[in-house]
DNA sequence: CATTACTCTACTAATAGAATAGGGAATATA
DNA sequence: TATATTCCCTATTCTATTAGTAGAGTAATG
C-alpha cells in the first residue's frame, strides 16, 4: 500500500504540475489547497526537493516548484523516494537490491522468479507515467463524465 | 513489501506441495526444515486454514495438509490472506476496496487510474501463478543452472 | 486415559507511519 | 542593515503494524 507521505507528495507535485510556471508556491497555500498538514508536507518537499524533483526558493516571494517538467518526473521516481523500492522483496529491487535472508539459492528461487515479473510490471507501469501523463489522464476521465452527463439529459 | 508471514507462508506451502500427499505434517517438522520460529509458523498455517488453503488433523500422525491441489492455490490467494489486498490504494482493490478519505471525485482521479494499472498487472501475475506453477519455476531454474554448469566444464 | 498435536487468546518488543514542535538559516525589501 | 518572510533541519511524540513468545485449551489416537 501506498503511504500517505507518498499520495501526498504526488498531489502536490501534480497541484504544482498544473499551474503553468506560476513561479513558487508557498508550502501553506499548497497545504490548504489540498488538505494535507502542512508541517508534514514541509517533510515531504523537503525530501523531493533533496532528490531533484523539486527546487525551492526562500524570502518572500519564495515557495517550491517543480525542478523539471512534469513530463519528466515519473510516479515511481516519487515513491520511490518517500517509500522506497517498488519490488516486493528485496532481491528483486534494481535500485535498492540486497539478498534475502535465509534463502538457500536466488537463482533457483521460484518465489522470486515470479516477484520479479510483479516488480517489472509494477516499474513499468510507474516509470512510464509521469505527472503530465496523470494530469492528461485526469482531463480525459473529466470528459468522459461530461459525455456520460449530456447523454443522461 | 511482502511480510514475512507472507514470505513463510509461501515457503511452508510449497514445501507441503513438493511431498506428493505423504499425509499431515507437523508444524515442527515444517518450521524446522524452513527455518521459521515455530510458534509464527503455527499462527500463520492457522490462518491459512481459516482460509480454507490448508487442512489439518489433530492428535497423534496428525499435522497439516494442503487444502486443494497445488494447482488450485495461486501465491496472490495466500498474500491477500496474510498481508491484505495486492492493491496500492484501497480505491483500486476488488477485494477489500474502501474510497480513499478526500479524494474529491473517484471517478477522475489520475493516480486512481494509474494505480487500479498497477493492481490490475499485480494480481494478473499473482492470481495466475499457482504453487504449482512456481514449482516448475524452481525446477527450470534449477536445470538451466545445471546446464551452465555443464558447459562451464 | 495419557500422549500427541493442533487451537486460540493474550502479551511483548521493535519498527515504521504519521504527524507535531521549534529554532535556525537564507533572502527580499524597506 | 533591520526585519519580515519562507524554507531548512533535528528532535520528539503518538499510534499502528510487524514479528515473535507464552501458555492454557481442545480434539484425536492408541
Amino acid at each position: 500500500m501506498l503511504s500517505k507521505k507518498s499520495k501526498y507528495a504526488l498531489r502536490a507535485l501534480l497541484a504544482l504540475a498544473r499551474r503553468p510556471s506560476e513561479g513558487p508556491v508557498l508550502i501553506s497555500e499548497l497545504a490548504e489547497q489540498e488538505g494535507i498538514p502542512k508541517k508534514f508536507l514541509e517533510l515531504i518537499l523537503l525530501e523531493l526537493k533533496n532528490n531533484g524533483i523539486l527546487q525551492s526558493k526562500k524570502g518572500k516571494g519564495g515557495g517550491y516548484f517543480l525542478g523539471r517538467k512534469p513530463d519528466a518526473i515519473s510516479l515511481g521516481e516519487v515513491i520511490r523516494v518517500l517509500d522506497g523500492p517498488l519490488a516486493p522483496l528485496p532481491c528483486v529491487s534494481q535500485t535498492a537490491y540486497h539478498a534475502c535472508e535465509e534463502c538457500g539459492d536466488e537463482a533457483t528461487c521460484g518465489i522470486r522468479a515470479v516477484m520479479k515479473d510483479v516488480r517489472d510490471a509494477t516499474s513499468t507501469i510507474l516509470d512510464r507515467e509521469s505527472l503530465a501523463d496523470v494530469l492528461r489522464r485526469t482531463e480525459r476521465l473529466q470528459q468522459e463524465k461530461k459525455k456520460v452527463l449530456v447523454y443522461a439529459i
